[in-house]
DNA sequence: ATTGATTCCGAAAGCGCTTTCGGAATAGCG
DNA sequence: CGCTATTCCGAAAGCGCTTTCGGAATCAAT
């Protein structure tokens, strides 16, 4: 049982491989009779054109690349997983394909992306938690490979992207615990050099202020997005003269260790201390207390990403795709008065 | 700046295509001089050859699938991300690809494997996940594309695998938690059509009768293995005559639900009752208390995994590519007397 | 019946690379 | 110096598909 080609469904047919090629791509110029005897021989076969064959004769590959972020301190994403199912179903409408790669170390970069772009084989890229001023972005745009970013660059206003409001999440976040009572709102934050945790941080200083509250630098750590960082700036925290009664964090993983350190100070999380994070991730919901949240839609970005791909390919403009959503609250139990 | 091909150095250098090829390929009939000179030469204008064009001229393409475990219950595993690194790690030794692929629904898993084993767009698949007798390990074997299983399927014999010891892992757990003092030692299972639920089933019966006990059909639940499974059967478990003191659970899901289910109870998990999950997922860290689970080393095996399938690709044996490797006990505060 | 416009299909070239094969240049031998 | 054995490179064909182009048939109109 060889392989069935154009050529087989051909000579079987009678026609010339050429017809077939052009029957089943939709050509005008075939009769209607004789397209659907294609199409139903093709069927029967089981044909279906080798994709290597027609990304080559037509120039480009019916596959795109998702680009995972480096593994920070070798702790995978837990998001990668999710997003690539939203990412999967996209482009499984029009069965193309999507190839994961990897950027080892930050000094590879380059090279990984300017391989992707010269080999050719895929026709776009995904791209998630860019930094500020972010070098593959730079490389993508050079390349003119078509991509679609996962949160935003500082300069993001010539490409595609999704990205969920940071800005406002993190002002709705002072927003309720102010609500509930807090004065002294801690906030735990990630590198500077990722774009959202400015964001993150700026939502967090505009909320203190149009509340009315001064945001203590005292009561601002930054750490790494890891549950042992988060750990140590709560701590750091704790230890303070005037310890905050709340916690704002840039992730749910800091949130978690932040409850640790917490804990182990002898306090309860959500009575003594909330601790608010920012991520929506499952795993939040088996903490203790279970964690209140900020939440993301995984997959259904992973599939908005995947559209946004397919129509910028489809040479849409890049500035009509630029999607920003809003983060909703998850209340559990990690807050209270 | 078009793309740099074989012709353009041909040109170039004065030679001939497929004297550029065939020394960049390392062919013996090359002499040492111009092989050096067009090495330097694509080396210097960054030449990579197109992969849609030799894949087509070899007639198989340098990149491999995963195949993504169906989502259960619409919750992506969170093993994916881990896996997916070490095969990436793996794969980029030879510069090849790795494209995920996703099986939507049970009965379109055929569509898919055929579709990809058909077009010829990889020439190797990894198996995430199998059942006991699993129509996707039939399918690749029959397509003859090589194939490494992460697991095995009942009839293991013929492919290549890598595994971890369920049976041994669950005899280890029940002889840890009957070291600790343990007589009515539960268990919390998996559907039995995957293959992993039954070894590990059979683990803990086996564990439980070399020590002297009578594994209790009472004392034995199956559910899904996500969180609310586990929370659902422990709770029916602890509400029957004679609970059990500690619970042996098929996943660290299910481990996780099984504590709440406890603390619902008003029990201390850890203290009142043993729970033992599997997986070494690092959300149990962060758990109330932090789950003692048996873990193996998913980025590792990622690698292995990928390093299999391409020395099967190479021609290697399927039956010599068979490793077994232990899970290790990583005690955390969920275990006790 | 002649022309011109349509409809439909096949021939041919090409995508970028690999690989087999043959032949020119060089070397080794008597 | 002539002959065979080596070394090295180019020509050619092919991987499976797409796409442009031209030509044979059919049709409608004169």
């Amino acid at each position: 049982m060889s392989r069935v080609t154009l050529k087989s469904l051909a000579s079987e047919l009678g026609l010339a491989e050429t017809t077939i090629s052009r029957a089943l791509n939709n050509y005008p110029d075939i009769s209607a009779a004789t397209r659907a005897r294609v199409q139903a021989a093709a069927e029967a076969h089981g044909y279906s054109p080798n994709p290597l064959a027609r990304g080559l004769a037509r120039g480009m590959a019916e596959a795109v690349a998702y680009i995972m972020p480096a593994s920070v301190g070798g702790l995978s994403e837990p998001f990668v997983a999710q997003l690539l199912q939203g990412l999967g179903e996209a482009l499984s409408k029009r069965k193309w394909d999507l190839v994961v790669v990897q950027t080892p170390a930050a000094d590879e970069e380059a090279d990984v992306i300017e391989r992707l772009v010269r080999t050719g084989k895929v026709s776009g890229a995904v791209l998630s938690r860019p930094h500020k001023i972010d070098q593959r972005i730079s490389l993508l745009r050079d390349a003119k490979l078509p991509f679609v970013v996962h949160g935003r660059s500082k300069d993001c206003a010539d490409y595609a992207w999704y990205d969920v409001d940071n800005y406002k999440a993190f002002i709705e976040m002072v927003d309720h615990l102010v609500s509930l009572g807090h004065q002294r709102i801690g906030y735990i934050g990630a590198p500077s050099y990722y774009n959202f945790a400015q964001q993150r941080l700026d939502g967090y200083r505009q909320g203190m202020t149009v509340n009315g509250l001064q945001p203590d630098n005292q009561h601002i750590e930054i750490c790494e997005m890891t549950d042992t960082g988060g750990a140590r700036a709560a701590a750091v925290m704790l230890a303070s003269d005037v310890p905050p009664t709340a916690l704002i964090c840039a992730t749910d993983l800091q949130a978690i260790g932040a409850m640790e350190a917490i804990r182990a100070r002898n306090l309860v999380p959500g009575k003594d201390i909330s601790v608010i994070g920012y991520d929506g991730l499952s795993i939040g919901k088996h903490c203790n207390p279970p964690l209140t949240t900020m939440a993301q839609p995984l997959v259904h970005s992973g599939r908005i990403l995947g559209d946004m791909l397919l129509s910028l390919i489809d040479g849409a403009d890049p500035k009509s795709l630029q999607e920003l959503r809003s983060a909703e609250l998850v209340r559990r139990k990690s807050d209270g008065p």
